[in-house]
DNA sequence: TCCTTGTTGCGACTGAGTTGCAACAGCCTT
DNA sequence: AAGGCTGTTGCAACTCAGTCGCAACAAGGA
């Protein structure tokens, strides 16, 4: 399921920068892999890919960069309703949120956005008077290639 | 956040048994725990506590009663936006799904039950053919208290 | 170029969850 | 009430994701 490419490439890079965040030779190969991602990556897929560009680049950085990147809202961590083991998925946060559905017999999982669900967040942060950072809506099920 | 009580006392063992699952002490100790939680439990607090009703209780009964209870569709398994570490948190499936907002700062969860939700899952099947098993919204943010 | 300060690689560690196996115990049958 | 089939358990060792302390290093401002 390829991810929007909507955003110029080292966007990531500069984002960081803007914000006065030092950029490293290993940070720089793991954002250009979060950057050019086509699925959804764990964190060692994205240290795989990122020892491609940089041969050095060590797993507790991954961790590292990846905890940056959370904290400055810059990626969203998922589950895919752990299908497969207990790890945790990533992709870049872009604008507006999206429903992920994963196939529990395939595998597949497709994205969504829906207005109900921009609804549904502004219901909670009025009714509730609580106040979203991050929003996540999982759902498991069977895609319309595997329903029974 | 106390989780309704709505249900007659022993109605997990005879769900299963009526399924014609097994009974035992283990998991006697293991259902009466969950069925008398006052909050949300992780399997090592579930341990614990079922080991107060029979102490011979073991880590690796306690985590496959949960994978029975999930698949079997009695328990939902959440994250509650991994709080406090990397853990899942359990809870008996009663009637409607329900939101949990979980406060960043005070660690409070919160339980809402929204027909917006409802309608939300009945557009994803339609509009997707996706046929639900399991959805899953958590939401992190701050608690009317904690909000700044 | 220097220096401060944040970042990295390393290796050991933690904690959640899993597994193979021999002993055990539901509960169905008679 | 006893027997036996078969699913369940405890145990201990294991896997795997993620974390941490520390000494060496490097980004980028002065």
């Amino acid at each position: 399921m390829p991810l929007p490419q909507t955003e110029i490439p080292g966007r990531l890079q500069s984002q960081l920068a803007g914000r006065g965040i030092r950029l490293t030779a290993p940070r720089r190969a793991i954002l250009s892999v979060i950057e050019t991602a086509t699925k959804h990556l764990d964190a060692s897929q994205i240290l795989r890919k990122a020892r491609t560009v940089d041969a050095s680049v060590n797993r507790s950085t991954v961790y590292r960069t990846l905890d940056l990147l959370k904290r400055q809202g810059l990626i969203d961590e998922l589950d895919l309703m752990h299908l497969n083991g207990e790890g945790h998925y990533y992709e870049r946060k872009l604008g507006r949120d999206h429903i992920h559905m994963a196939c529990l017999r395939c595998g597949k999982i497709t994205e969504f956005v829906s207005k109900t669900f921009e609804s549904l967040k502004k219901q909670l942060q009025r009714d509730c008077r609580f106040h979203i950072i991050v929003a996540r809506l999982e759902v498991g099920g069977y895609c319309p290639a595997c329903r029974h």
